[in-house]
RNA sequence: GCGCCUGUAGCUCAACAGGAUAGAGCAACGGAUUUCUAAUCCGUAGGUUGGGUGUUCGAUUCACCCCAGGCGCGCCA
């Protein structure tokens, strides 16, 4: 890649130094540009500029034509035309993953309620940040975790239990920190035709019951998981006791009141944790940290485990949890999608799964396209609060950028079919030196780019990053067809942007694809 | 009360390990099509980056203190 090409440049030179490569703003000469000058001269103080001058006389690089110095002491790098196009003829991977194998846990829905719009969104993320892992050569599978065991399925079968009565006409109660939606209604009504009322097959069936939804509703979102683990799994593999056992040992439990606590502040958690109850079963804490062994002894080298911003209290003690069992917190990653407000008629709706009233995934996608949710969802940074505006996202045909880049794509299509119907073969032995427009420049440098904002949205488990770039691409592309014209007179020619053209709708397609978006031949 | 997240243009958000005159889209206003898709392009206007102090050659970014909003703090998950 280019950016690790003149860094490298750079490293020769300076092998002490931490080099750090920024692109250059539109409004300097320039693409790729160094502070190395100004770090330099704030520990040795003396003036950037005058280091800058030093540094810019070392470098000797066919790569590069002109270094250019602005203060207060920045080196901007012009790539040499003749190498960007030798570039641009070849693909170049970013491979930073090389087959680590990784473990992207998300959604895990609890299979007590349909899959709401959080869930939603960090089913968009999770999916997203595994198909990025995979494009950058990392081994990554995808695993949802169905709990399928404790207190809360109890619950389920109880509230299940009252909504029979309710349609027997009985008396009915449901407990009041069981599940008021409506939705367990219809379920109720089956388990009554089916004549089911054994707790046991209720709860059983009722679990297989919102597993399978839940599982045609990720697939209908093009939502991908390889794994799916129940805690019933990791229970009756004994991981459970294992953990528990080697806790003891260490002496990381005690008791209190009547239940046994995990020292969870040892390893920096803001307070130890409950983890056997006075009436002698599990809280989620210890399962989930035997679920996290679990996946580690599947041979995953590296996990990702994606949770809501309702697990925020968990984090700490996960964390904690693994290093009592002498991993380093190195091996985990949890990353914390936040929420999703959203707003309809200009006003924002709560969502509570127990009082029932939330929309779910399924009512968002009865409403808007799936692109547009998708790429919606993975617009913002997964650490922000997103505002999903209902209205807006359905009547955006015009002010929605995932359009935007579509429409680029579908351009792009149309001349490609304008120019086969002219008889233009395409072929991929095309003089670049034919192209030097301004445009056709900067379009291929923009492609260029294409890894090195893979390398990126990774390093910081960003999907988002993809999007900005995406919309960059297609603004670019835009201008571009704007001011020339691709089919012409000179054949040669037209066959040069033919291919520049081509490659930047596989790159378009690449990015959307990554994303789980579509690109349409035509629009 | 403690912890986490957030505060940037009228709205929704960027700014990539502290960098250059803080950028896009939408909304507003003015323009562009005899030729490959006008779901496009060009231009105008819009800002004390919530407020303050500090560190630095340089702060939207880091530290501290306020202000405002959200979430989490259970022998639920």
């Amino acid at each position: 890649m280019v950016r690790d090409e003149i860094k490298a440049l750079l490293k020769q030179i300076y092998p002490e130094e931490i080099i750090i490569i920024d692109y250059v703003p539109p409004d300097k000469k320039g693409d790729y540009s160094t502070n190395l000058a100004m770090r330099i001269a704030g520990k040795k103080s003396i003036s950037p500029l005058r280091i800058a001058e030093e540094i810019s006389q070392k470098i000797n690089s066919p790569i590069i034509s002109e270094t250019i110095i602005y203060p207060p002491g920045f080196i901007n790098f012009v790539l040499n035309h003749t190498y960007v196009k030798e570039k641009f003829k070849t693909i170049e991977k970013c491979n930073i993953g090389k087959g680590l194998r990784v473990n992207v846990e998300f959604v895990s829905v609890n299979p007590t309620g349909p899959i709401n719009i959080v869930n939603g969104r960090a089913a968009a993320f999770g999916d997203a940040l595994v198909r990025l892992l995979n494009y950058a050569g990392y081994d990554a599978d995808a695993e949802y975790y169905i709990n399928d065991c404790g207190r809360q399925i109890d619950l389920l079968a109880e509230s299940i239990k009252q909504r029979m009565n309710q349609l027997l006409g009985k008396e009915f109660s449901i407990p009041e920190d069981g599940y008021h939606g409506e939705y367990l209604i219809p379920l109720a009504k089956k388990f009554l035709e089916a004549k089911i009322t054994e707790a046991e097959v209720v709860k059983e069936q009722a679990v297989n019951y919102f597993l399978q939804q839940h599982q045609e509703m990720l697939e209908n979102f093009r939502v991908k998981f390889k794994n799916w683990i129940r805690e019933s799994e990791v229970r009756n593999k004994g991981y459970v006791d294992r953990v528990m056992k080697i806790f003891r040992e260490k002496g990381l439990t005690f008791e209190q009141d009547g239940a046994l606590y995990l020292k969870t502040t040892a390893f920096n958690d803001t307070r130890d944790r409950v983890i056997i109850t006075g009436d002698g079963r599990y809280t989620y804490l210890l399962p989930d940290i035997a679920y996290h062994l679990y996946k580690i002894e599947r041979n995953y080298q590296f996990l990702i485990t994606i949770l809501g911003p309702d697990h925020l209290g968990q984090v700490g003690s996960l964390y904690a949890g693994l290093k009592g069992l002498d991993y380093s917190e190195n091996i985990l990653k949890i990353i914390i999608v936040q929420e999703v407000k959203l707003k309809k008629d200009g006003r924002y709706i709560s969502m509570s799964k127990r009082a029932g009233t939330f929309i779910t995934l399924e009512d968002l996608l009865n409403e808007i396209p799936i692109d547009v949710c998708r790429f919606f969802f993975l617009m913002r940074s997964s650490s922000q609060h997103l505002d999903f505006d209902l209205d807006l996202a359905k009547n955006v045909s015009e002010e929605n950028p995932v359009y935007y880049v579509q429409y680029a794509y579908a351009r792009i299509m149309s001349i490609i079919r304008f120019a086969q119907e002219k008889g233009i073969s395409m072929i991929d032995d095309v003089d670049l030196n034919l192209l030097n427009e301004k445009e056709e420049m900067i379009l291929m440098k923009y492609i260029l780019r294409f890894e090195e904002t893979i390398e990126d949205a990774v390093k910081n488990f960003e999907p988002f990053m993809i999007t900005y770039y995406l919309i960059g691409l297609a603004r670019i592309f835009h201008h571009f067809y704007q001011k020339h014209r691709v089919v012409g007179d000179n054949e040669e020619l037209t066959r040069a942007r033919l291919f520049l053209i081509k490659r930047t709708a596989q790159t378009l397609k690449t990015g959307m694809e990554l994303l789980g978006c579509s690109c349409p031949e035509k629009m």
